[in-house]
DNA sequence: TCACATTTGTCCGTATGTATC
DNA sequence: AGATACATACGGACAAATGTG
């Protein structure tokens, strides 16, 4: 059979310096050659490692920073330091596309409900006994918070990470993980309010108990009710 | 009511000289005071438009031309131009969060089915005449294609990219990118069959008539089947 | 086709700030 | 408090790319 393949495959561009650089450093990380927390060599190390200048080395330092694969660090035992934020560098962006793309609450919110509904479905099918123990000390401690007329806002967000774990996808870990990280920013742009903190311990509450039982169509309308809050909410 | 707030504010950061200049010009695209297409001042005008040297203002559009604000051309005529890529750079780092967590094929077809499964449903609610005019389009051109023994691998893409569109919520429009440019990555590992893209216009096809029909069952069921091969011949 | 002007890409050298020991 | 080892920032120079006459 004779097979005509018209599209082109991309010609090997002539990449900028610090950018066959960066990519290198990239993908030692990827390879687990520097795990988060070690230190990478020093610009000047690099520099003569590499064979270029450190204003090149400092081009690609720069790049990785931006992206979340490392910090750097001034000082005497400071320098480029893996890190992995690549998490907060994809919600920064996000906000950046809200004003450039003019995404909305509403449609972040309807995303976001469309998402945790496949969740929680895979978790109420995956959860193992130790998920569920888990979602349960989350609530105990909100509850305790809020008796205590204290803001339980981060232990609410552990709920909805907690929930991806449940669902044993990992790609859903990371889109919670985003979700979460927006919802911070969000939050912290508009008044935060101790009663509807309050509101969604009770729902999370509600939540897991219809979890437990497998409840589908329950899980699903308290879900949707309450993610509609918050999105009102912001 | 005493509300105890334990959560510290962000200290306002020594910034970075670099920072701060990318920070400008950021929000002077923000106000539209540079629209996309439009090329800023060359380095050495902004550097001394900033009062720093070249270097801090060749970082400061690094960091830009990375978040995909703009981007950077050598040459006459060339120079910083604004560009809106963000959504582009966003899908670039999930690839980048997958492949530092490990993910597997498997999960990546689970939550891409779960994705689109939402996404179909809200094209069948929102999309207009001219979104099933543009897919109707797309299933022909795919089909002049493969009638031609030509790969209709882009155009398959493509069918999935309007669907997106159709939905009208943009950050469906990301994901589905994100998923799109994964797909490209692992097809290109795998080997590309005519007969599969082939089988997959035929299923777009068919996805469409269910779609138009406003035939939700049989879609869900055409969806599911369809990403369950793609997702083997990977 | 060729020469030229403009702009980015890369390099070297130097000085200063900063965190750690 | 001082020395040390980093990053940060500045200035100048030349190479490479690219559009134009």
């Amino acid at each position: 059979m004779v097979v005509k393949n018209k599209s082109f495959k991309p010609i090997k561009k002539n990449k900028r310096a610090f950018e066959v650089v960066a990519l290198n450093i990239k993908e030692s990380i990827f390879k687990g050659v520097w795990q988060p927390g070690e230190r990478l060599p020093s610009e000047n190390e690099l520099s003569s490692q590499f064979g270029v200048s450190r204003h090149t080395i400092r081009e690609a330092l720069r790049t990785l920073e931006l992206s979340g694969f490392l910090k750097i660090r001034t000082g005497v035992s400071g320098g480029p330091i893996v890190k992995d934020t690549i998490m907060t560098t994809i919600s920064n962006l996000y906000l950046d596309a809200f004003q450039m793309e003019n995404i909305t609450v509403e449609e972040f919110t309807a995303a976001r409900l469309a998402i945790e509904k496949v969740v929680i479905n895979d978790a109420i099918d995956n959860a193992t006994k130790e998920d569920i123990e888990k979602l349960k000390n989350n609530i105990t401690k909100a509850k305790k918070l809020i008796a205590n007329k204290e803001f339980a806002t981060d232990a609410n967000f552990e709920f909805h990470s907690l929930l991806a774990c449940a669902s044993k996808n990992k790609v859903f870990i990371i889109l919670e993980k985003t979700i979460n990280t927006i919802n911070q920013k969000l939050r912290s742009l508009s008044s935060v309010n101790l009663e509807v903190t309050g509101e969604a311990v009770k729902m999370h509450e509600k939540l897991l108990d219809a979890l437990i039982k497998k409840d589908r169509e329950v899980v699903i309308q308290l879900l949707e009710a309450h993610l509609m809050t918050v999105g009102k909410s912001l």
